[in-house]
DNA sequence: TGCAATTTCCCACAATTTCCCACAATCTCC
DNA sequence: GGAGATTGTGGGAAATTGTGGGAAATTGCA
């Protein structure tokens, strides 16, 4: 598994074009090649996998019966159908779908946030603000981090 | 796990650069390489770690699925966000990226305070308003820690 | 089949970053 | 206290990166 560092300010152009920052695409491994994987993310962002990564996310995914439950469809159905490949050109930037870009209301500022194996696409005004909390709002999230970690 | 030890005063250039003084230098172990992590810390502060410490923070949180809640996203969001890495360069410096350098309103005059396996970049004169504390605070938050440790 | 619109590829310029060198200041050892 | 070594600081130049736009190719539609 990958394991990315960073937070960047990028540009989309007019075209839907995403350069991705040179320090990012250091980190990526030779075997990555120019292919990735981008999908829709919880929160209104969108998220960037190596294809391989991608592939252990969605087989882990898999692992889980269909027959269980139609939520287990359901949720896999979704969770899955935005994913889409797209190609690193020569100029290091990624076109990134109009469907997703709507999806997270990307318009031309732009933050790369790199953590384990995913890399997030944020608009910075959305991404400043679900990165401004308080100190009472941080203790309680800090709780029930600790509450969740431990009950496993 | 590191565990770095001192205070020194250091210089933050035009360009950003802030060089390492020898004496901290010296407590890497020679496995780090050249490779930093900076982050921004809690405090108007950056912190710096080495790449496998921060590795082992960043393991810990990932500890606990993002399939589990928004807050719990949001909490890993919020302590991994600025995450950039730096490299040492020939004349023992590193570049800090302009967005935490502001962040931190870092300047000119720079404090490093090396504590366990974290470094923390102040502003100097931010840093000694930070310091300053008289006895009476201080006794009373020697008190609040005494009890918070306690009751865990 | 032809036209229009979109997409893809390629090139070029501007800005930033990185690398390198040199001098000044400090420290250390004799 | 002095000389040499090491460390800290600054700046210039080359290389790289980011950004934009144009032209060719492909696709879709009439």
């Amino acid at each position: 598994m990958t394991a990315f560092i960073g937070e960047f300010n990028c540009k989309l152009d007019e075209k839907g074009r995403l350069s991705i920052p040179s320090k990012l695409r250091a980190q990526f491994p030779e075997a990555v090649g120019n292919t990735l994987v981008v999908n829709r993310g919880f929160e209104k962002c969108l998220v960037l996998y190596t294809k391989e990564d991608w592939l252990d996310e969605t087989a882990k995914l898999n692992a889980v019966d269909d027959f269980m439950s139609p939520d287990i469809r359901r949720f896999k159905r979704i969770f899955t159908n935005g994913a889409n490949l797209v190609q690193i050109d020569g100029a290091q930037r990624i076109l990134v779908p109009k469907k997703l870009l709507e999806y997270a209301e990307l318009t031309a500022e732009v933050i790369l946030v790199a953590n384990g194996n995913k890399i997030e696409l944020w608009d910075q005004a959305i991404y400043e603000s679900e990165l401004n909390v308080d100190a009472a709002e941080m203790s309680q999230l800090a709780q029930l981090f600790h509450q969740q970690r431990n009950q496993g």
